[in-house]
DNA sequence: CAAACGGTCACGTAGCGTTACTGTGT
DNA sequence: GACACAGTAACGCTACGTGACCGTTT
C-alpha cells in the first residue's frame, strides 16, 4: 500500500458524487476517517472510503438517518458483518413507512374533503379568520 | 374593551394547549402580536389570539409550514379573507402529499424486496461492507 | 418562598452558503 | 513574484420547536 493510492477530498468527491462539504461533515460525525494529511494539511483518504460513501448513500436512500448508518458502520468497524443490524433497521423502517403512508392517506382524504366543500366567496364573519374552516 | 380581558401568556397557553415557549416563538416570527405589556414586562394578549392559535394549529395539521401560515395570516391582517390563499395552498399541499405517498410506496416495495432476498449469514467478502447489499 | 414570567443560548436533522485565510502548481 | 485553483476553519442559515440556565415579577 503506497501513499500514492490515497485520495484527496476532491478526488473522493468526484468518485462518489458526494460534495466536499458533505464529506467533511461526515468526517466530523465520525462516519468516515481520514488516513492522515499531506504536508499542507490536506486530508487523505484510503480508497476504501469510496465503498464507505456508497454504503452511506445506499442506506440513506433506504431512509436511514445518519445515526442509524453510524450504528451499522460501527458494527462493521468492530470486524463483524453489519447485515443483522441492517436487517433489523430495515424491518423497523418498513413499519415506519407503512405508518407514514397511512397518515398521509388519511390527511389526503381530509384535505380533499375540505376542498370539495370549499366555497369561493363566503360571507365574512366577525371573530372568524377563515369561514370555510370555521375558525 | 377593558384591560381586564387581556390574557397573560400562561392563560393563553392553557386555553390553546400551545406551550409558552411556542407562543413566544410564534411572537418572534410575527405570527402573533402582543397587546402591550404589564408594568413588570409580562406579555398581554387580546382574546382573539386564541382564535389565531387555533387557526395556526389547524393549518399545521394540514401540513402547512409556519411560513405558509404566515402568508395566510398576512392576508387576513390586511382585512381580506384568506380563503383564496388557503385554498391555493391546500391544492398544492394535496399534490405534494400525493407525491410523497408515491415515493413512500415505491420505497416500501423496494425495501420489502431487499428484505425478502436477505440472507441471514452471508460469506464475508473482502472490500464489501454488507454482502446482502453488494456494497 | 414559590409560581409564573423574562431573556439568551444551545441542541437536533442533514447539510448548503459565505467569508477569510493558506497552500499548490504553473 | 504573480496568478488561478483547491483546500482549510469557522460561522450562519434552513424548520420547529424543546430544554437548560439564570434573573425578575407577582
Amino acid at each position: 500500500m503506497s501513499t500514492a493510492e490515497l485520495l484527496k477530498i476532491g478526488e473522493l468527491s468526484n468518485q462518489t458524487h458526494v460534495s466536499i462539504k458533505t464529506i467533511r461533515y461526515y468526517e466530523s460525525l465520525q462516519l468516515l476517517q481520514t488516513n492522515g494529511r499531506t504536508d499542507g494539511q490536506f486530508r487523505l483518504f484510503h480508497p476504501d472510503a469510496v465503498t464507505r460513501l456508497n454504503f452511506i448513500k445506499r442506506l440513506q436512500a433506504f431512509g436511514f438517518s445518519l445515526n442509524q448508518i453510524k450504528t451499522c458502520l460501527s458494527v462493521y468497524d468492530q470486524g463483524d458483518l453489519p447485515c443483522h443490524e441492517i436487517q433489523q433497521q430495515l424491518i423497523q423502517q418498513v413499519a415506519e413507512i407503512e405508518n407514514k403512508i397511512k397518515e398521509l392517506t388519511l390527511l389526503h382524504s381530509e384535505l380533499n374533503g375540505v376542498l370539495q366543500r370549499w366555497r369561493a366567496d363566503p360571507m365574512q364573519e366577525t371573530g372568524t379568520i377563515c369561514p370555510n374552516l370555521k375558525i
